[in-house]
DNA sequence: TAGCCATTATTGTTCCACAATTCAAGGCCG
DNA sequence: CGGCCTTGAATTGTGGAACAATAATGGCTA
């Protein structure tokens, strides 16, 4: 018996993943930005779906730490302290350091993977938009990150980008941010290609730091948008 | 109007995350060994609450990794294999690993934590069953891991090590185990707070090899148990 | 204008219902 | 007698309505 889809063994997907998917790509493209309120009535509306269900999207997101409840208060889409970012930058430098320092027992299929990456990175800036560009990056450092060769810590790791992401939704002056890190990227990638791990811990270590500080102004400069 | 508790300013915690800590502590204490179905209105009825509200609490469980749902059949309790304690001791190796050489930078209260979960793990050896004695090992190991002085890092490593608690749950010959691995505990702790960061990462390096091949046995004969 | 109170909205939870699907048992056929 | 199919029960996934508890809102009073 066929399915609709062209593939064969596929595990049937339950309705509230695929909502708390459609709103994931919504929150982190910025479609709903920081501070909004999540009301489930309206969204289970529009969605279609029953309001049990969508309150089980919610929960998943507020497990990857993208909105966050509050007790008769539901859901808003998380806007980033900047003792978030902080703690943002504090699992990147755990992970993407450690997966700099154990690259040399990466394999090749990963290592590849961050040259296409970059590669697309690259390409995102000559023509497309900012957000692109921003996804194309993150995507690199996803792909760092993979070269420790663990689904799980994969998962984590993704969830923390996209919090990241959301300090991307408030950005105000988008064109000019995020180009000059794409270079940083591909020198990160070829170091670590290239075996020299000194070198590359180095150089993710100092584009860590200065990309928490470019993050930080963001988030600061939001925060006096919010109290003015 | 005062809660149970004695805490006033306390947050109300929703029902449903109340029977996840429930059900948490019964998983991870073998009450439901892995492999046991979780049927939702018989659960429901137990902690009496409603279905949908149990099945929240499941939800939670799953994204934690200790349940695993599969499309119309339910939840189940996750049965541990080799693949996934490989992934579990990926984990730990990064995150202790890592933990252990940036020891150097952690706070002193942190430093101070680790001696005290290794001394509870001494005076649990001493006395009590086998079970805490292995629960205050693990203690120690995720006070290792919040050297590292993350919030997030901290979630997901208690949750990477309530799933190697499944593994325990299904151990046969329980007494004679766990002892042996407490003293290397105790040297890592030392080594660590005598900041010798290099013998201290050797002796975590070679700790994590000798105790995921004992788990890998447990597993094992478990499954053989299984396939029998 | 400031503070208080009642009304309204929204959330957290419950109960009930029903289609979809799996599982077990029993019957049928070779 | 054994294997296969059918059938019925059990269980899950989802929907819908309802209700108490709490938060937000707006009007009224002083």
């Amino acid at each position: 018996m066929a399915r609709l889809s062209g593939v064969v063994n596929e595990e049937p997907v339950p309705a509230g993943a695929q909502v708390a998917d459609a709103l994931r790509v919504r929150i982190t493209e910025g479609g709903l930005p920081p501070g909004t309120q999540l009301r489930d009535t309206a969204l289970a509306a529009e969605f279609g779906i029953a309001r049990h269900t969508l309150r089980n999207a919610l929960r998943q997101l507020e497990y990857e730490g993208l909105i966050s409840y509050r007790m008769h208060k539901g859901a808003v889409v998380k806007t980033l302290s900047t003792e978030d970012v902080h703690e943002i930058y504090r699992v990147r430098r755990t992970l993407e350091l450690a997966a700099v320092q154990q690259s040399a027992l990466a394999g090749s299929a990963a290592l590849r993977g961050l040259e296409e990456r970059v590669r697309a990175a690259e390409v995102a800036v000559a023509g497309e938009s900012w957000n692109t560009v921003g996804t194309a990056s993150l995507r690199f450092h996803q792909a760092l990150v993979e070269l420790l060769g663990s689904r799980s810590i994969d998962r984590f790791f993704q969830g923390i980008l996209a919090q990241l992401r959301l300090a991307f939704a408030v950005m105000p002056d988008e064109a000019q941010w995020q180009p000059p890190w794409i270079p940083r990227d591909r020198e990160i990638c070829d170091l670590v290609r290239g075996g020299q791990r000194g070198a590359a811990t180095a150089a993710t270590r100092q584009y860590l730091e200065d990309s928490e500080l470019a993050v930080l102004d963001v988030v600061r400069a939001d925060e006096m948008n919010g109290r003015k």
